[in-house]
This record gives C-alpha cells, structure tokens and sequence, in this order.
DNA sequence: CCACAATTCAAACGAACGTTTGAATTAATA
DNA sequence: TATTAATTCAAACGTTCGTTTGAATTGTGG
C-alpha cells in the first residue's frame, strides 16, 4: 500500500520536487514543472499529498526526519558511554554536524542542502511551524550536552553561541556552491572530512571563548 | 528631479516593498499589495522601477550600497591609522559588523535583515548575481585585513573559515526575532552592544583557532 | 494663460498558477 | 471472471499575477 517499490509517482514526485525546489526555490516551482519532470499527471500532487504545501511539508520530512534521527541516535551513544559525566564538545558538534554533511555530499541527498537554508529565510507560514517543530526539541537536547560541557557558561551566553554556531554550520551545509566560487576554487566542499575538521575547529573555539569583562570597551570602529 | 521630499511615489514604494518583503517573501508579494499599502497606483511600480525585478533591485541597493561603504569607510580608518601594521583583529570584525548591527536597529532599517538572509538562499536570477557583485569586492578587501591579522593561516584556510564567520554573522543579524524566541526570551537581540561583544568574541575565538593536525582521528561520532 | 512634459489613474490584457472534476484505466479481491 | 477500489488522465475551473494602455490629472516653463 506505501511505497517501497523504486519507482512509484509518489516517490517520483517528490524526487522531481526535490530537484527544483532546491535549484529554483520553492515558490518559483509550479506543479506543472514538478509533474513534467517527474513524467507523471498534474493531478497526482493533488491525489497524493492533498495540495502543494502537502508535497513541500513532505519533500522536507522525508530528509529531515532520518538526518535528526540519526543526530540523536548519536547524542544518545554518547551520553550512554559517558555514563554522567559531560561529554567532549567535539564529539557533541560531531554528532550534529555529520550526518549533515554525509547527507548533503550522497547522491540523493545533495539536492536537500541548499533548502536547509531557506528554511530560516523562507516566511512560508505552514512550513515555518513545521521546521520550528521539527527542531525545538532536538536543539534543547544539543544545548543541555553543550552546557554540561562548558559549564562555565550562563545560559544566555550559552544560547547565544549556540546560535552563532547555528549559523555558521547552516550556512556551511547550504552554501558550498559559494564557498567554492569565492575562493577560487580554493576550498574544496567535496572534502567531507576537511570541511569537518575545519568547522568544527572553528565552531568550538568560538564556544570555549573567553569570556569578556562586560563594561570593558572593546577595541576600535567607534569612529563615526 | 530624484527624490528628497519625504514622501514621494518612488519613496513610499521603497519603504511599502521593503516592509512586505521583508515580512512575507519577495515572491508571495504581490505589487497590489505593495501599491495598496504604499496607497499609490498600481501602474506606479512599472512606471518607476520598469518592473517588479526593477523595485526588488532598488529596494536591496537603497540599503546595501551605504551598509558596504560605510564598512570600507571604517576599514579604510583602520588602515590608514595603523600605517602597514596588521591591524587587531576585533577592530576588523567591528568595522564589518557594527554597521549592520546598526541598520538593523534604526527605525528605518528594521526590516531589511531578514531580507539579508534571504540573498543567499533565494535562487532569483538577477538578484543573486547583482549581490554577488555588491559583496565580492568588499569581501576581498576584509579578506585581506584578516590574512594580515591572522598571518598564520593559509589561503584555503582562511577562506573558510571566513566562511564560517560570514554564516555566524549573517545568521545573527538576519534571524533576531528566532533567537528572542528559541531562547524563551532569555537572549535580548535589542541590545546591540550585548550581541556585538558576544558575536565578535565568538567570531574571532574561531577565526583564531589552533590549526589542526590534518592526520589526527579527531573525537568521536564514528559509529554508524 | 497656454503649451507641454511628467505623473497618476481606472481598466483591461494575456499568461500562469493551484485546484477540481469526471471519465478512463489499472490493480486488487473474491 | 465479475466487482470494486485505487490510480491516472485530459480538460477545464476560477483566481491572481505582472504588465500594458490610453485617457485624465498635475506640475512647470515660456
């Protein structure tokens, strides 16, 4: 009754729309396009997913769910085998970060990256809920391990680092056409593990930093 | 001839599009809705702007074109004022992110940052080529500034993690309203000096992180 | 005051959109 | 094989979009 066949219009569809949502954005996709590409009739997004929200809520789902599944499959690891005690930030950033990575550098997920994005820039009303949904929870729980694992950290410096780090390991995963033209051809976003070590390099120095006197003025810049 | 009253045509466009675009998408803006809150003529738009690409371009450059000279104008002071000698690196971050920080929190700018976000994951033709343009020169420039400030660094490494920089930032300035609310209201994005400290603090803890053995089997995470 | 350009206006254009419909076709059940 | 449900199909629906048009209005220099 579901699909487990290779080929069926419904996985077809959501493979088509995978593709231009990705290349063309969400909005800018017709169902029109999404039918010709997948070979299929018009109505069978209607038939299938109800409406074109229903297709886009699953094109979402359907990478979303197992990326954070096995996000939490490995937090759950490596909290079973720290038995208590705090867990090293880098296996923490690890476990988020990886599956993302593999994910976006496989041949079927590399077309999932740049929605990533968009999903934080995009005001789509239903979707906005759905995604907000999708990782309130699993964000407490990678917050909880960073903070045991720079306890010196107030829950609000920790928040907000936690979300510097959102950031920059967003834009990482959806942006790798980019990073590649700017440099030149210099940085290479194909190099799993280079990407990784480079981020997460980055990303826990950028958690463990100092923390600064609150009433020191800082630097330089003011002139203006 | 060109606009200095306060509430020309052209003007109360600007102001109506930036505010709608900012709010709903650019796409899931309709010029009626834009000539309807701007309560001028539909025809307006094309008599004006030629097209509706046209407004969305003059909408971005109104904002982006003084944001980016008033950056070089800061990091054009640090260079002159340090005289050939590496300039801090804080001052460097400082002249790229205050302006922001600050347009984002004048009563006029309050709306162009979610548009900021929106650069790189809308996939528009024609914007995202004219906002390639707009940031490859300035971005070369404070390359540069923190090569020289972070000698140790190569190329490649240091390209990405300006990378990495860029996503913690634009992230920051752009999504304000989701860290107010993903923190339960714990973190205060209004307070401008509390997100610069914390986001150059972080941001530069990063870019000047211990380099890596490339060899080194890092943490944790593998199995899978 | 008059001619003339600049701007505004109501109305309509054709195209593209998401969705619906009802018949045709295929697959499953007994 | 007969009956019924599931799926596909071509065609059309009503709506909304960006854009165009040509007349009306406003502002300006001679």
């Amino acid at each position: 009754m579901e699909s487990q066949a290779p080929s069926t219009t419904k996985d077809r569809l959501l493979d088509a729309a995978e593709e231009l949502f990705s290349s063309r954005g969400i909005d800018a996709t017709s169902l029109r396009a999404i039918t010709s590409a997948a070979e299929v009739n018009l109505a069978s997004v209607n038939y299938h997913f109800g409406s074109k929200d229903g297709l886009v809520k699953t094109v979402f789902l359907r990478r979303l769910e197992p990326l954070n599944n096995e996000r939490l499959e490995l937090l759950d690891a490596l909290e079973i085998s720290a038995a208590g005690a705090p867990i090293e930030l880098e296996a923490i950033l690890d476990a988020w970060v990886m599956p993302a990575l593999r994910m976006g550098h496989s041949p079927e997920g590399k077309r999932i990256k740049r929605l990533m994005s968009g999903i934080y820039s995009e005001p789509g009303d239903t979707l906005q809920a759905l995604l907000r949904d999708l990782f309130s929870e699993i964000l407490r729980r990678f917050c909880a391990a960073i903070g045991r694992a720079i306890p010196e950290l107030s829950g609000e410096e920790l928040m907000w680092r936690v979300h510097f780090m959102l950031g920059a390991m967003i834009h990482t995963v959806a942006d790798q056409p980019s990073i590649r033209a700017l440099s030149g051809g210099l940085c290479d976003p194909s190099d799993i593990e280079g990407v990784r070590r480079r981020l997460i390099g980055f990303v826990a120095a950028g958690l463990q930093a100092p923390l600064e006197e609150k009433d020191a003025p800082p630097t330089a810049g003011e002139n203006r």
